[in-house]
RNA sequence: GGUCGGGUAGCUCAGUUGGUAGAGCAGCGGACUGAAAAUCCGCGUGCCGAGGGUUCAAGUCCCCCUCCGACCA
């Protein structure tokens, strides 16, 4: 029975999802298949670059070679194709019903903060235009011509509530905020939801800390490494492969900068130098994002010892569901 | 050795006719319901290279020392 476990959810699942999050190169990856290897289940990644074929260097992708158990989540698209956070919570909850039909237990990996929500919390997104959604590409157009102010001060005269939510320069949420008008819903109510939405799906959650000037160590070394692996290369054969046409794909850090490089914008040093100040940036943005999940068992992985955290995450989730237990008889 | 630049926030630099300093980047904090590795918001005390002098008042003018760069020997 769901309610057994901690969230309750809607999702019928026979045990809980098992979440590993933190900041990029905080060892996620390892922790998740060493977990997924001593439990026997399988990964599904919540990370919204790997989903790219092609994509493999600079997302930090599992090698195949390296892949001890089934890994879901990689190489779903290529890259001139657009992708979104409801398009992975209908990906992941497939994913989840398949590996639990199966007996099997699901190890969550992600680093897309907004996707692990998607995917376990009752996000609702509503039916619409999944992609290439013309109300939005009106808006981007009209800011672009008057302004992002102008923009949204035109959603404040149909919106007023959901206007004064967002920043006026925060363009992206301005149309997004259009487009769920146009489809008769408020901006400003679903985001009231936020702060008391529900699970959707069983899950319990480890993360992985690593103080920060550590971290800024390991992910410039980290990008070096990347060079070395032949990260020009790569997107070098991925701009045959639309790179340039896509949405969500040419933003990848890693990807963007070697573009300008192989574009004669910028020098290989200027952008290895851009990738690891972004990369810094994105790691502190990952940390405030899960800061605030007090669903969290935080695991200290400044020397990163994998069987040492296996053991660490193996506690979390035996105590967790041991008082799942005692709940479930109590009840 | 000489001449000219320059030494101001972690970095790159602004600093008007002398009134004890401010931008960008970094960093830190935060937001986040269909692009999220995206998008956006907030946070700026630092012996103004050292010492001395002029002045009510010096980052700003004068002297001297020191370091870096360029040029001339």
């Amino acid at each position: 029975m769901v309610s057994e476990w901690p969230g309750g959810g809607s999702l019928t699942l026979s045990q809980p999802v098992i979440c590993v999050v933190g900041p990029t190169a905080s060892g996620k990856t390892a922790l998740a298949q060493a977990l997924a290897v001593r439990l026997e289940g399988e990964v599904v990644s919540a990370d919204s670059m790997q989903i790219y074929t092609g994509m493999d260097i600079g997302t930090g992708k599992l090698l195949e070679q390296d892949r001890l158990v089934t890994h879901h989540g990689f190489d779903l698209l290529n890259p001139g194709e657009p992708y979104s956070a409801a398009l992975f919570q209908a990906f992941a909850r497939d994913a989840f019903e398949k590996i639990d039909a199966k007996g099997k237990r699901i190890i969550l990996a992600g680093g897309t903060g907004f996707y692990v929500r998607a995917a376990i919390d009752d996000y609702d997104f509503p039916d619409g235009e999944q992609v290439d959604n013309p109300v939005r590409d009106a808006c981007l157009t009209y800011a672009k011509e008057h302004g992002s102010n102008a923009l949204w001060e035109q959603l404040r005269q149909y919106d007023c509530e959901s206007a004064n939510l967002i920043a006026p320069a925060d363009t992206k949420r301005v149309a997004r905020a259009f487009e769920l008008y146009a489809e008769g819903v408020s901006y400003a109510e679903q985001r009231r939801k936020l702060s008391t939405l529900p699970q959707a799906v069983p899950a319990l959650f480890v993360g992985l800390s690593v103080d920060p000037e550590i971290l800024r160590h390991r992910i410039d070394e980290r990008v070096d490494q990347m060079i070395q692996d032949g990260l020009v290369d790569e997107v070098a054969a991925l701009l045959d492969k639309g790179l340039r046409e896509g949405i969500t794909a040419p933003q990848a850090i890693g990807y963007k900068e070697i573009v300008r490089y192989i574009d004669g914008e910028i020098s290989l040093d200027e952008a290895i130098e851009l990738i690891k100040v972004a990369t810094h940036r994105y790691a502190k943005r990952q940390r405030t994002w899960f800061r605030k999940d007090k669903r969290i068992h935080w695991l200290s992985a400044d020397d990163f010892d994998l069987d040492n955290l296996v053991e660490q995450s193996m506690q979390i989730i035996l105590d967790t569901e041991e008082v799942s237990l005692c709940i479930s008889r109590s009840s």
